[in-house]
DNA sequence: GATAACATTTAGGGCAGCCTAAAAATATAT
DNA sequence: ATATATTTTTAGGCTGCCCTAAATGTTATC
């Protein structure tokens, strides 16, 4: 069976929300937020997927996927990621280039197409911004990093993703020097604002504001 | 300016078609079977098409592209080539297997993309169909090669092309033994079915219908 | 030139996906 | 517990792109 881009796109956004609401369905607001439309259109929507097995929908109760949708939204994400990689290491665009390509091309229709594609790039399991590649069965190999935010300690960190992928963001974290796998070394907290003083890879300081810190995804080094 | 996928495929079919029409417009009915839909739609469709002044028509007239719409069309023409290319230099499919992947591919949206990826694959100028790929200012580097029925003439030929991309026609030539560069020695010519008896390479013995000779596009080798 | 055959357009309608405004349900505050 | 604020749903409507059936224009035939 074939899904509109449309469709497509609900089902990753409700995917991509769950993942923080924890173990609650997700929010028509919330949804109609992440797709740039009304509450209305999205309860529209919510009405025709719930009919074609992909979510479960009750009224005023929020919404959780299938395990059917789960496994579309996956594979969307797993194409996302997957030509992304393409994008930058084979067509040389920078991080910050590729991910409104990435959105098109996420729904390109054809197994053959992305298993042979992942082949091509050397079947990779993390994509420009850190982010896990699930395998073409949804299985993903995943690190339990989490937002500098959530460490309150000093310390050696290892930058292994982020949780933002705007290009302004992205360009920040360039021009401060930043990409996957670098060290950040925490040198100061400041309670006041939840600001750090940083180290990167040894010899650049810097400072992120608790923003900035919060969309940095870390694992602590021992 | 930004067009929908369904506009993006009826300006290329009205280019395709006029092709072949010699100079006279593209009729209702012949864009329809084209398009797989009915000729009420296809009117429809003409009128929006005029508005945004992509093809100039007149009722009962036919339709051409307006120079605006013929851009957009070699665009998504140079588009499918290219990505046809990459999928059988790069990924290893088939000819008989990229078109309909093509199909979609055609449709995402980046200029930066689309010269990347011609860069990345050596910058062809035919597809592997033998079709002629525009450059990124729409020029073709023309062939003047014709449909071997349209020769009625014993002699040496070199596979240059066909016109039909369908899987069986493909796959055919494929088991005939004949793919793009061939030579083609016609022995005999059948004025009663207008079928040819030719070698290929100079070894092959086959014979070809006159409808698989309509699609065989050609030079005459002097 | 009339008539038949064929091509094209109009009229009216359906579905997907969006909208606004208003109503209903739920959550929050007092 | 009630009042208020917030979230969500319903009702009704719009646009893009498709359809069928009927009407109209064009072309071919005698």
């Amino acid at each position: 069976m074939q899904f509109s881009v449309t469709e497509e796109n609900y089902l990753k956004a409700i995917y991509m929300l769950r993942e923080n609401n924890d173990g609650g369905g997700v929010g028509t607001n919330e949804l109609s937020q992440q797709l740039q439309n009304k509450a209305a259109s999205v309860t529209d929507m919510l009405k025709r997927l719930a009919e074609k097995k992909l979510i479960n929908y009750q009224k005023y109760k929020g919404v959780v996927l299938t395990s059917r949708g789960e496994k579309l939204a996956i594979k969307i994400i797993r194409k996302h990621r997957l030509w992304e990689t393409f994008l930058v290491e084979k067509l040389s665009f920078k991080w910050d280039e590729v991910h409104e390509i990435a959105e098109q091309l996420e729904h390109i229709q054809s197994d053959e197409l992305i298993n042979r594609l992942e082949n091509f790039i050397g079947n990779p399991r993390f994509d420009p911004h850190g982010d896990p590649i699930p395998d073409s069965k949804g299985q993903f190999n995943f690190l339990k990093s989490k937002p500098l935010s959530q460490f309150n300690q000093k310390g050696n960190y290892l930058l292994t993703g982020v949780s933002e992928h705007s290009k302004s963001f992205l360009q920040h974290l360039t021009s401060v020097g930043l990409k996957i796998g670098d060290s950040i070394k925490v040198d100061e907290l400041n309670a006041f604002d939840n600001s750090y003083k940083v180290t990167i890879n040894k010899k650049n300081i810097q400072f992120f504001s608790n923003k900035v810190a919060s969309h940095i995804l870390v694992v602590l080094k021992k």
